[in-house]
DNA sequence: CGCGCGATTGAGTAATTTCAAATCTAGTGG
DNA sequence: CCACTAGATTTGAAATTACTCAATCGCGCG
């Protein structure tokens, strides 16, 4: 099965062939092509998602019918409404792809039965949760105190990649200023 | 020892009394005084806190010397500088105590030995930190896309008591407004 | 009573948003 | 291959919002 998973969850606990061959199989695939929706508002969430390939955002959507990016997924990054996956509440959020996307689709139960079973997947998780928190902490200090400037710079620092796939508007919600000004910033 | 910390961790999952005698052994103690550092930036970070008694600040302070606060932490709430304590390195926030505070302590090693000797633990922390990523998204959201009276409203709802503990200077700085702003806002 | 600190108020300024229009681009069909 | 259209991006100008700086107020405490 996916090598990559492998790789991406070794970097964090060793597991043997075994092990992994048990995890994997706790996963399955699932296919969508640009604009399809992974996660729709109002819906209930069974799944946590690992992206093989494509590009998501994760977004809310205010009462002025305006959208507010609170999440990209690319390659080897984990998407979900975790919301309402660990609550079992219905979706704030709503998920759907930029580009076709391939997925590895996980669901709340092999989650926490994997977690109950494996430790080092239990570990896994909780770092990846615990990065993921630090890695938020980070974007609330920019959006407190930086210029729009310095927020593009910084998303620039941290995935280029990211940045070239990605059409401006969405870009600019995500940094939380608008299209226009973002249009204005000088783009290394 | 202490039954708060025991409630707080069984409203995740439950302990038997030697569990959670064996948990309590690994915590220590410690006492601060207002305006006292628990971790200044560029030290190092041992340890995660457990707030008993108290009130604190996890902030950073930026080139221009402006303050930008991260975290409030009262009873019940857990702080520290993750991404120090998580990489090994040094501290970028500073944590320190608007009120006394009373703590209890756990080291980066005690941690990670209750997490692989305790299953509960292991999926307590981890809960804990996917919890903290979901709050985060939400504050994310608001700093995005919602304007100073908007955000001071929501954290009324979320924790009145906490504002009216907060001078307002911090709370400005925590929703990412200058205090004249903030004062400029109706206070229900 | 007066000092000191935090909070408030006022006025001017800077930055960003908004609205509108123009330009560019990629994909489509002829 | 070219013209055309829809969507995305850029540009311009006005309006809004929050910031900054300065002055004042209010309260607790010595």
């Amino acid at each position: 099965m996916s090598i990559a998973l492998r790789q991406h969850i070794e970097k964090i606990t060793p597991l043997t062939n075994a092990e992994f061959d048990y995890v994997a199989g706790m996963f399955t695939t699932k296919k969508l092509t640009k604009h399809q929706f992974l996660i729709q508002e109002d819906h209930e969430v069974f799944n946590d998602y690992w992206v093989v390939k494509g590009l998501l955002k994760a977004y809310h959507t205010d009462g002025d019918g305006r959208m507010h990016i609170l999440q990209f997924a690319m390659e080897d990054w984990w998407i979900s409404d975790y919301q309402a996956l660990n609550n079992q509440t219905r979706a704030t959020i709503a998920i759907d792809c930029i580009e076709d996307c391939e997925l590895l689709v996980l669901s709340r139960e092999n989650k926490e039965k994997l977690c109950d079973e494996l430790h080092s997947i239990a570990n896994f998780f909780r770092k990846k949760s615990s990065a993921g928190y630090v890695a938020l902490q980070q974007r609330i200090l920019f959006l407190l105190n930086k210029n729009p400037q310095d927020r593009y710079n910084r998303l620039y620092q941290l995935s280029p990649k990211l940045l070239q796939r990605l059409p401006k508007t969405l870009l600019a919600s995500y940094l939380g200023v608008s299209r226009e000004t973002l249009s204005r910033l000088s783009h290394p």
